[in-house]
DNA sequence: ATTGCTGCAAAACGTTTGCACCTAT
DNA sequence: ATAGGTGCAAACGTTTTGCAGCAAT
């Protein structure tokens, strides 16, 4: 088995909320974890139904909301308005570069990022929660710039 | 009549892009900049079917997108997978930090972001489309933050 | 025993599309 | 004349909800 620390993270976080611990919402952490790349929630639940589990579409969103809450994955939305996660387990914080062209989607780290948003927080009399940062370009290079 | 800056604008692109120049359009225009704050687009359709107009639902979504293209309008997401638009017309660049209890936005402008798309974008071989950058946090003052 | 969670299906929501008619060019 | 835009309604894809049964506490 594998992500125990994971699992361990979702366990207490489930109990500390007075949520319940149901072998659904393990199945779900699971399958989000081994998810390469972003994906959306009914991604998750086709991929989850395709491998014959039997968890409900219902079971899905809700539990990767909890897994949201509990910092175990990401959600982020790239200008098309699916809800997108990714995992955070054992990654560091980066930000998203999206080529409008062909939709890829490359991940970036700027030191001149990394406490901006709690400066503009504290300007502002904010407490942060999280933030998001996209950039929306073109590839320069125009031959492995596909349009879908 | 307001905003002829704007339509000026507006004709100019649609001429450029041989796309033709309706009244529908420029209908369409009136009532985006004439409305306070971020909008989504079904909003401002009621908005116009309830003074009265005649536009259709099709043609409000098709000129919004127009109106992005030809830089009058900005389209954001706010992270409720509802593209929400805003008027450029005679305003600064600026950025969003979205209180997660109560859902005001608060504008802000930072000079330590100006340029760091551009140089982000150059260091990894993208040109420049747009960029969001949204901040979500809470209001520390609890007396003015209401839950909707 | 009590809630809360589940699966299922249906509904809701914002958005897009198909089509026949119309209109700017 | 003709390509493109319009209004309308229906379809779409994602997400949420209602409900009866089930299972964790």
């Amino acid at each position: 088995m594998k992500n125990e620390k994971a699992e361990e993270i979702f366990r207490k976080f489930l109990k500390e909320e007075k949520n319940r611990i149901t072998p659904e919402r393990f199945e779900v952490l699971e399958y989000a974890l081994e998810y390469d790349g972003h994906f959306g929630a009914d991604d998750l639940f086709i991929l989850m139904k395709n491998s014959k589990s039997r968890v409900s579409r219902a079971t899905v969103y809700n539990t990767l909301e909890l897994l949201v809450q509990c910092g175990l994955l990401s959600k982020r939305n790239f200008g098309d308005n699916i809800s997108r996660y990714e995992s955070n387990f054992k990654r560091q914080q980066h930000d998203h570069l999206i080529c409008v062209d062909c939709g890829k989607i490359v991940e970036f780290s700027d030191s001149r990022i990394f406490n901006l948003p709690e400066k503009i927080c504290n300007d502002l009399g904010f407490e942060l929660d999280s933030y998001s940062f996209n950039i929306f370009a073109r590839c320069k290079d125009k031959k492995t710039c596909k349009k879908s």
